[in-house]
DNA sequence: ACCTGAACACCGTTCAAGT
DNA sequence: ACCTGAACACCGTTCAAGT
């Protein structure tokens, strides 16, 4: 890649990553070309799709994801895990508003630029899920892509301006129910509670 | 209204149910005004805003809704009152693709033409579930807000269709967590219940 | 190799002009 | 009263022309 080119990249990243953040995963791509001062054909040269820019935007949360969840599938107790993975997700889709319906229609479609890392996260966290079952920890009639699906309506549900504030809390009730022993396991981390307990949020996130 | 508008009105609205259930809610406004062989100002002057047009489009099933969740509160067991209003919402919203994120936004702008409706489901729903709550047979740490913000999320799964065939299923998976006593309830609807209520006092509604 | 921006075919929204 | 469609300010995408 020639000099010029690559510095164009980076700006185009940088300048993509502060306007998606601000107007979504359907921010204009002209406004992007237009403040990152550039023609909008090096914008298509360098990200033929909009799918293309996201999946670069995304591409570092997406590995940090896979990474916790690799760490999760050995460590501590596989509720635990299957949970902290789902509020991992969802904290990771909220990064930018919108990008989720992109990760559920690039689940269908082999050609998306996101289509690769969606497939190893849902794979990330089936791992978690079959383990959670084989320890009889998790309902055993729901599979990866039922998880996958539930953990995108979650971070779908933080993208509403008007559910945002109770999205935690669901991410919490949602875990409850995928959890078997709900009346003596600790999805938030704290102590012990009844079914009609407040599924509290970890402190450190 | 003048016979000539009024049969404008008509006419737009039938092209419309056409374009929104093919196209979804962010169907072109130009396109159906092209359809239904009127001036685009014509749509406007009936259908001020986008949201005009999908609240006339969804007015009869809002209606029936509400009615049906009226008979539900005094018919059948709280619990599957609760869960047949939730998979009534969720066919509803399914009727036009993407019609669940513009009832989200309506029900935080007091401006939008949807707003009222919106308003009105969410207390159907809200009874429903203070019901279910006052005789022990769902969790307490939920409210109305959090039951439509449930409702929304499998709303929007069953949009995406890569998620859609396990829509279904995923909202007896989340009925179950709103419910108390998953161990013995039936969540799909059929003849087994859990132990009948015992002396219970109503919430005022 | 890489960049540019005009060109094309679309939008939503408004509003002067017509009947 | 009501309807029309041009006008305006935007899109996404492509591609000939430049360096």
């Amino acid at each position: 890649m020639r000099a010029d080119a690559r510095k164009n990249y980076d700006h185009l990243l940088a300048v993509a990553r502060a306007v998606v953040t601000e107007q979504g995963a359907d921010a204009s791509l002209r406004d992007i070309a237009r403040k990152a001062g550039v023609g909008l054909g090096t914008l298509y040269r360098h990200f033929p799709t909009r799918e293309a820019l996201l999946e670069a935007l995304l591409r570092t949360g997406f590995d940090e994801l896979t990474a916790r969840a690799g760490d999760l599938e050995t460590s501590g107790s596989p509720e635990d895990a299957l949970v902290s993975w789902l509020r991992d997700f969802v904290a990771c889709a909220h990064t930018y508003r919108g990008v989720v319906a992109s990760m559920m229609a690039a689940i269908a479609d082999a050609q998306s630029a996101l289509h690769a890392s969606c497939v190893t996260m849902r794979a990330a966290g089936t791992r978690l899920l079959i383990r959670a079952q084989a320890e009889g920890m998790a309902r055993t009639d729901i599979d990866g892509t039922d998880l996958f699906a539930l953990a995108g309506a979650l971070a779908w549900l933080g993208d509403q301006p008007s559910l945002a504030p109770r999205a935690d809390h669901l991410v919490g009730v949602v875990a409850s129910a995928i959890l078997t022993d709900r009346a003596s396991s600790d999805v938030g981390g704290n102590a012990a509670r009844g079914p009609a307990a407040d599924v509290v949020e970890h402190a450190d996130r």
